[in-house]
DNA sequence: GCCGTTTTCGGCCCGACTGTTTTCAGTCG
């Protein structure tokens, strides 16, 4: 069973705990665990093997035992048993919007109802309301969220769109009179790889006059809720925001607040309490009802002794006790990036010519890039044949010469992974290359075992200097392939195969977890755009996120190095080793 | 059910918003 299937499994389990109210402590551990294995970048199954379970945060002696059970058998029968007290289908109505764990019993308890559909049809038939604490009001809103619930596609937004509306909506926000700063938060701000909402935060005074010009958007579909502080709206294409507005004093609270995780704010709430300080949204309280306002979140962590700590790495997963400790790392930022290592032109399923990209290279302030067109076997984009590799490197040093120094132009290939785990190209051109990224595209599919030795027999080539997007997968439309991924970033540290950050929104891959994960074993990092016309260069920017994500250093971004040192790097690579073998 | 510079037991964050209530429960983040 995968990381992904198990957190499935508590995840139910906690819905149902939930609605038979039982202890909300208990039901959170299970929604802490869940939440844990999703984002762990380490295959459950190997850490079992090594009886580490518990180490996982979250997980303790009851839920590592239950781990160890579905492991084993496939099955769980605490959550058997919860099924046969709780109909399971009960923990689909928790989707919908303004229905919790006590309404969802109350249906099912009274009126008999444990599915959407059943939920909808006495909506519709006005039988909600004749329960005692519910009115038409409640029945109408929980029918508009149903239809919301329909409405919206299931899955979340990638980032790459989410940042794109944010920055819309936050321009237009700072254009109102008064406001003073605007700023993403939520998971956007986070930047994980996909957003369920947006979570936008204003600084103003006046409260009224933002609530009202954000009320009267033309792409507004409805205002869910607004109250004091907090405007919630769903915009016609689906797509819901959350707005707090606060007073510049109090940004810094706001803002840390809003940014998240929740997890982290917890844990942030516990420290105040230790030192007899209530933090909320608005700022401290001290126990004589004193205020303490902070203006910027620094002076929040501050008076916790702690320092500033980077959005991204705001998940509880280990970010305080670093920060307690003064050992929280110098994260990667997108100004260290100095080339990029991944591109494609129109040699094959590039929209540009090689001059195109590298003078946007330049633009952008790169110092290096790399033209990894793809290899012969990918026939459908057009991937190069030998004789087209030599023609190319003729185009790349007459680009080169008349671009002068200032942008390095390196020959590389994005070579396919054949079925069997051979490269596509024989050694004869892999030798004259100046980088080998090495990736799958297609036989994705192929069964665990199979696709990993793949991978692995891949990474032994000594030609083979990175594995791009090491998955495959497309967030939200294809599956990364079955990977063991703890053998394969074994392997790449072992021969010294850089691992890619693919910075394409739609495929940011490595994902966080994982990327935490190859540096736990020793791997050297690279972000790559895998642009595939010049305004993908800028891609970059998300693979950076989620290389702060696995709290990656400059260090460990190989394009953060300058181009001399990335060519010595390579060109030591190059020379034929003892492990050769073809 | 988890967890511990104090605890192996007894804690476990804080507030906004809504609707249906005359003081609060449920949901959400």
């Amino acid at each position: 069973m995968r990381n992904e299937e198990v957190a499935r499994v508590f995840e139910r389990v906690a819905d149902l705990l939930e609605i038979k109210g039982e202890s909300v402590y208990r039901v959170l551990a299970y929604r802490r665990a869940a939440e844990t294995l999703r984002g762990y970048g380490r295959d459950l199954e190997e850490v079992w093997k090594a009886g580490a379970l518990r180490e996982i945060p979250g997980v303790g002696e009851a839920i590592a035992a239950k781990i160890d059970e579905l492991l084993r058998s496939g099955r769980l029968e605490y959550f058997e048993k919860l099924k046969g007290e709780v109909p399971e289908t009960l923990s689909d109505l928790l989707q919908v919007g303004d229905v919790g764990p006590k309404k969802a019993a109350r249906f099912w308890k009274e009126m008999g109802i444990t599915t959407i559909d059943q939920l909808e049809e006495a909506a519709r038939a006005g039988r909600l309301r004749t329960l005692s604490g519910m009115g038409e009001r409640s029945e109408a809103r929980i029918l508009q969220s149903l239809e919301a619930l329909r409405r919206r596609s299931s899955d979340r937004l990638p980032l790459g769109r989410a940042v794109h509306e944010a920055g819309r909506l936050l321009e237009r926000l700072r254009s109102v009179a008064g406001v003073e700063r605007a700023e993403a938060a939520g998971s956007l701000r986070r930047q994980r790889e996909t957003v369920g909402d947006l979570d936008l935060i204003v600084a103003a005074r006046d409260r009224e006059r933002v609530r009202q010009e954000v009320a009267e958007w033309p792409d507004v579909a409805r205002v869910l809720g607004q109250g004091e502080t907090k405007t919630s709206l769903e915009l016609r294409d689906g797509l819901r925001v959350q707005l707090w507005v606060h007073p510049p004093e109090r940004f810094g609270s706001a803002w840390l607040y809003a940014t998240g995780s929740k997890a982290h704010s917890v844990r942030l709430r516990e420290m105040a309490l230790d030192r007899d300080l209530s933090l909320s949204e608005h700022g401290f309280k001290r126990a004589d009802g004193k205020e303490i306002l902070c203006r910027e979140e620094e002076e929040v962590y501050r008076a916790l002794e702690l320092p500033w700590i980077p959005p991204e790495i705001r998940e509880d997963l280990g970010e305080v006790e670093a920060a307690r400790a003064g050992r929280l790392p110098r994260l990667v930022e997108e100004g260290d990036l100095r080339g990029d290592l991944h591109a494609h032109s129109e040699w094959s399923d590039g929209a540009v010519d090689i001059r195109t990209l590298a003078e946007a290279a330049l633009d952008q302030g790169l110092a290096y890039l790399a033209i990894t067109d793809h290899s012969q076997s990918l026939g459908m984009v057009q991937g190069l044949t030998p004789e087209r590799v030599h023609e190319q490197r003729a185009e790349i040093d007459a680009v080169q010469r008349s671009l002068g120094p200032s942008l390095r132009i390196l020959q590389g290939a994005e070579v396919e992974i054949l079925a069997d785990g051979s490269l596509d190209f024989p050694d004869s051109v892999l030798t004259r290359l100046d980088l080998v990224v090495a990736s799958l595209h297609t036989s994705l599919r192929q069964p665990r075992a199979q696709v990993t030795e793949r991978v692995l027999r891949a990474i032994a080539n000594p030609h083979v200097d990175m594995l791009g997007h090491p998955t495959g997968r497309l967030i939200g439309k294809r599956d990364p392939a079955d990977l063991d991924m703890e053998a394969v970033f074994r392997s790449a540290a072992e021969h010294q195969v850089v691992m890619e950050i693919n910075a394409n929104p739609e495929r940011l891959d490595l994902n966080d977890g994982h990327a935490r994960a190859a540096l736990g074993f020793g791997c050297l990092l690279a972000i790559g755009s895998d642009a595939h016309h010049p305004d993908h260069l800028a891609f970059r920017s998300f693979g950076v996120g989620i290389a702060r994500r696995a709290w990656a250093t400059r260090q460990n971004v190989l394009n953060t190095w300058a181009a001399p040192e990335v060519e010595a790097w390579l060109g030591r690579r190059r020379r034929p080793g003892p492990r050769d073998r073809g």
